[in-house]
DNA sequence: AGGTTTGTTCCCGCTATTCGAACGCGCGCC
DNA sequence: GGCGCGCGTTCGAATAGCGGGAACAAACCT
């Protein structure tokens, strides 16, 4: 029989981070203001908060607080400990520099992508992306070509969990459109995105797959939607694209 | 009168931050290895991990804990919206690619130095600085130049928390020798380090002060010591690092 | 000056946290 | 191949620690 874990989360926590949530949606908040903004006692949120302050994980400025840099610390910690980055960071690079487009790296965590790593090519666009987004996988190139190289049973939890919430007019939000492409994209091995994600943007995406064959993440080249058409969009990139994912999973294995 | 204000912080908020500085020192770890490191029970660390890792802040892996992205989307975060970073960054870009060197743009939170930006010159040199990386401020070129242009009282006030602990054997840690010395980066508006916090690396760093003269950060150009010396060191660079600041500033102050 | 709003302190009651013990499982050692 | 150590997990109970509210002080703006 399956039990009731009684799974009762630790409250205190929860606020503690309740508090780092709303500081770091703000930018700079007082006692006050944070207190009626979660619906707790002043007293409450004054002791978290100098608890956080004590710690360093808060700072004042005033009388306000805003979140430090110890997340910039641990974050960084993070994604530098991650098995990928320090393989493929050289090779977005270079397909940055032979591109002139943005290239990106993205992991997979807990059924969402995030960016880890991005290099600028001479004519990015510029987006709202950067390092530590996160984004829900359906969205984007990278994040179905990880979608679609991840164990069945896994990607089927994971649409489960998400719904297929729409960025774009674009967005596929179609459960079984976005399976009959997941298939595509597993013969073929590349992920396109066309407007998907924002709106006058494509991007090419290709998964980078561990020794048993799953995807850890993904590499994708995101440019204007009339420069990255035709061909290019269809044959070149992705023929680039898969070279360098191929480099980085041999290099994945001997490291 | 002054009041005992029991100041008492919160202690579960605590134990939920010393689970996550052991995950983040050891990469990953279990339950049991957790409570044995903070000696507590197992049956708290499990509630503290399970909160955690339902929130999406600690990744399980099999039966081992890591440390979760989120920490890099706060950190970035953080970072991003720090008045310094939109101004500094490009004029850090073009040091670097004016150098050849390695620049950083430091700021000052909390008595300490926090690299929130690097860039890489072709013949960077390698150390073990990275953003998000936390430095004592007498150690470093960037440091001390943040140290010499703060208010005298706060200067004093950090010289007075932290002790004066050496990275290399030139480190300096007599408080009366670091005080004339920021006395003299006063004066010429810059300052030098010779191998005081990496063996072999010399650099320049100059304060990026605010409206009212106070420094809010500093940048560097670091590089190897036989390379970076003579006028170069003492003259060149600080013309340049100086002309770059001051564009900075006046930048900042229009924001 | 007075009224309002802020951060800060204190203290009490109750609940949420902690601990320790026990369970079940899988791995590896014998 | 089975035995036992070690792991994650669950449960119940006791208490200390958390949360709330009210009162204080100081800053602010009329």
């Amino acid at each position: 029989m399956a039990r009731h874990p009684d799974h009762r989360p630790v409250e205190t926590v929860e606020t503690a981070f309740d508090i780092l949530d709303v500081l770091r949606h703000t930018t700079s908040a007082g006692i006050t203001e944070l207190a009626d903004e979660l619906d707790l006692a002043k007293s409450t949120v004054y002791r978290h908060t100098k608890t956080l302050e004590s710690r360093g994980l808060v700072v004042r400025n005033g009388d306000t607080y805003r979140i430090s840099t110890w997340f910039l610390d641990y974050g960084i910690h993070v994604r530098n400990q991650h098995p990928l980055f320090d393989v493929a960071t050289p090779k977005v690079d270079e397909l940055a520099a032979e591109t002139d487009e943005k290239v990106w790296c993205v992991i997979e965590e807990g059924g969402v992508g995030v960016h880890i790593y991005g290099a600028e090519g001479r004519h990015s666009v510029r987006t709202h992306a950067r390092i530590g987004k996160r984004t829900a996988l359906h969205q984007f190139a990278a994040g179905k070509a990880i979608l679609a190289h991840l164990p069945a049973d896994r990607t089927e939890r994971i649409l489960d969990e998400y719904d297929l919430a729409a960025q774009t007019a674009q967005t596929i939000t179609d459960r079984d459109e976005l399976c009959s492409q997941l298939e595509t994209i597993r013969e073929r091995g590349y992920a396109l995105n066309y407007e998907e994600s924002v709106a006058g943007v494509h991007a090419v995406g290709a998964p980078v797959k561990d020794e048993s064959g799953d995807a850890i993440g993904a590499i994708s080249i995101a440019g204007p939607a009339n420069r990255l058409s035709g061909e290019l969009l269809t044959d070149d990139l992705p023929t680039l694209l898969l070279g360098a994912t191929n480099e980085i999973e041999i290099n994945l294995a001997h490291s």
